[in-house]
DNA sequence: CATTTAACGTACCACTCGGTACGAAAAGGG
DNA sequence: CCCTTTTCGTACCGAGTGGTACGTTAAATG
């Protein structure tokens, strides 16, 4: 990404991107995307509209700059477990216990519902939350298919299907999680579900 | 309901509530409850936009007709199925089929739609989609409570969950085909899903 | 100090939303 | 034929949206 090239004259800068991106992920978090306006995180940042839109050249890229941030901090997660080189059944349960139950999804991903209303979305985030989610099912497919080669997945089904799968149920212990609904419950159905990828 | 006590005098009415909620339902199913404004739905089905919240009392109102319009067509064809005592197996492939292909569900399931966006919804058709919901549980569980009785079902998982889990998962299949996925794709996930009932 | 540069934010734009005030229109009753 | 009753739809309302025009402010440069 273009990097700010930093000017030697002019008025310095007072608005504080991260700031505005902290308010706005968090805003996008406890609602939905859909549901928080501009003015909305401008008032909460503390920030005027034209400030915001300089910076981020409008909602759509406001959108992706959160997108990207989180993909950052919470999607490289996912990833760590993935490269771990764990066994199966452990890294199921280390997902599920990370999408049900830990402290970091709070209250949902913004991913996922960014992805959940994606025709809502701007061109070039709707463009990223589509990369992103074949990122991930391409991530989950690399990890399958190496512990099929490590015999520890014994299965005939496809490992991209299965990939996918495997986001799908994650995302739905995410809304269930954005939903308020009970962690506990949340985790057993997720069991659930994963217990159809080990015995297929 | 209170039936229309037809008055003896004053103008013939014009609007034929029918009309409006066949193109309600349609203009939901095919893109989103929350992204089709009583102006188009007004549009579509030529009736002014007093007209119609003379009969149906505001977006909340249409939005509540259209659902209960629906649960009687639609979603009494899934309790059709449960109540056929069909073994668990024969019961979750036809579900599966129902949910995956049949042409009845063409562009998704307008309850699942509004279910997922529930927090935008009125008061009036958020408490019928919860209670929906409900029903749909409470339905499941008694099937899957008939077949454990019938031995038909050995697993130690409650039934009130893996119910849960059977409406979550069918709920699924019917975004995706909303979100105009490949549906055989969408089959072999849900047949993936529905493994993990019968052998828990 | 005057000029240039650049970010600042108030106050507005056009648009859409759900919802409604109100007069016109169409029927029956006296 | 006029009056009452009921439904009709045009034309509006206030609120809220994403986005912008433009005068102001604060720094570096000469």
């Amino acid at each position: 990404m273009s990097e700010a090239p930093k000017p030697k004259r002019g008025r310095p800068r007072t608005l504080d991107a991260d700031t505005v991106l902290d308010v706005a992920m968090r805003a996008y978090w406890q609602t939905d995307p859909a549901d928080v306006s501009l003015n909305e995180i401008c008032a909460r940042a503390k920030v005027s509209k034209p400030a915001l839109y300089r910076e981020f050249g409008g909602e759509d890229g406001l959108m992706l700059a959160v997108l990207d941030r989180y993909s950052e901090q919470v999607l490289s997660d996912i990833f760590e477990i993935l490269s771990r080189g764990a066994p199966l059944a452990e890294t199921l349960t280390a997902l599920a216990y990370f999408a049900s139950e830990d402290a970091k999804m709070e209250t949902g991903c913004v991913f996922y519902k960014m992805r959940a209303g994606k025709h809502r979305l701007g061109p070039r985030s709707r463009e990223r939350v589509e990369a992103l989610d074949a990122g991930a099912v391409e991530g989950f497919t690399a990890f399958l298919e190496g512990r099929r080669a490590a015999g520890d997945w014994q299965s005939d089904q496809p490992a991209p299907l299965v990939a996918r799968y495997l986001v799908e149920q994650l995302g739905l212990a995410l809304a269930q999680r954005a939903a308020g609904e009970d962690p506990a419950q949340i985790r057993a159905t997720l069991d659930l579900a994963l217990s159809a990828i080990s015995r297929a």
